[in-house]
DNA sequence: CTATTACTATACCAATTGGTATAGTAAGCA
DNA sequence: TGCTTACTATACCAATTGGTATAGTAATAG
């Protein structure tokens, strides 16, 4: 592996260990074994590392969702679709996903939180409006079609920092959407 | 207010915005308007500044928590005095509780992380503890009460994050209950 | 053969990091 | 009165922070 992607490689590895701002660029490049020029550079600033290990591979995926959440009538399907696409993401790439899914809880106003909200709010968009399509054929959402959405979300997110890297969690899934749908007492 | 506790007061506010280790020392007690050997003295490190934070309040919710969880044979009473108790706490104190869910998602190896989970880990327990004692009542969970809890807090969490400081939100908290209980289908 | 470009290291920068040694004041207690 | 404890400031510490100026090498293009 060449000395720009071993860069990545250690980055998202220490930031997903210990979080972004408690690690250093010295401890980045120490562990790669290059100088600190190296990692400039490639990629400017810390920040626009951080950019880059995104960047890499997330918006291919995202593309990916945008096709998979296109409502076609079948509310339930195009769920499913998405869903599983976005866990076979995580699947792939359980460090970065990881990483990506570390700033929807967390504090606003940090510079790094702002670059990486660039892909996070993406994919709350594109979950948003495949709820907000199916208006028509889930009547009882009640105009509560985000919050829907958002809990949704919640809760796949979570059991994906769970279970996300376990080789077959197909049946899992299943019962998340059919949880999420038809609740607990069914 | 006493120098002591206008130091936790704007710790919580900056660690809130920006984040635990985005916040220096310095920043702090000029804000306050002191010296850096004041917050030594009352707090002896960052991390036991952290730590005093959340035993502020915290301590005290949390044995709330644990009355209100007990299991008396109807699962959704519990749940249901479990849900507003957290639900008052996070109104009463929404920077603590923010800054506290801040740590569900980030990384597990930094120093703060292990800190707050002190305090995280308990009242997770505590609604695994409420999902798992009501077993027969709900027999169909079909032993997947900690999936249920962890679902349930993930999607209680996010809605707190979100309207958590509104004023009237009874509503909306039953319709979550109901959601996670009867599914978005009915 | 020359000039440019890509990449990398040594050595440095000012600023900030968490934390402390020393000393002082003010209050309460004997 | 005299001693102790609580609290606070000035001034300092070594280490680390993100980032760069300079210089070098190796490959490539004209």
């Amino acid at each position: 592996m060449e000395n720009k992607d071993k860069l990545i490689d250690v980055a998202l590895t220490l930031f997903n260990d210990r979080g972004y701002q408690s690690v250093g660029i010295q401890e980045i490049v120490d562990t790669v074994g290059v100088s600190k020029p190296t990692l400039y550079h490639y990629y400017n600033s810390k920040l626009g590392l951080l950019k880059a290990i995104f960047e890499q591979h997330i918006l291919g995926d995202i593309k990916r969702y945008e096709e998979d959440a296109i409502y076609n009538g079948d509310f339930t399907y195009s769920l499913q679709k998405l869903t599983f696409a976005i866990s076979n993401s995580y699947k792939n790439n359980p460090r970065l996903y990881h990483l990506l899914f570390t700033y929807i809880l967390s504090s606003k106003d940090s510079e790094d939180y702002k670059v990486v909200n660039l892909y996070l709010s993406k994919i709350y968009n594109i979950v948003v409006n495949l709820f907000v399509a199916s208006k028509v054929q889930n009547g009882n959402m009640n105009n509560r079609e985000e919050q829907f959405s958002y809990s949704y979300l919640a809760m796949l997110i979570d059991y994906l920092n769970r279970h996300g890297e376990e080789m077959n969690n197909d049946q899992f899934l299943y019962s998340l959407l059919h949880q999420f749908q038809f609740g607990i007492n069914s």
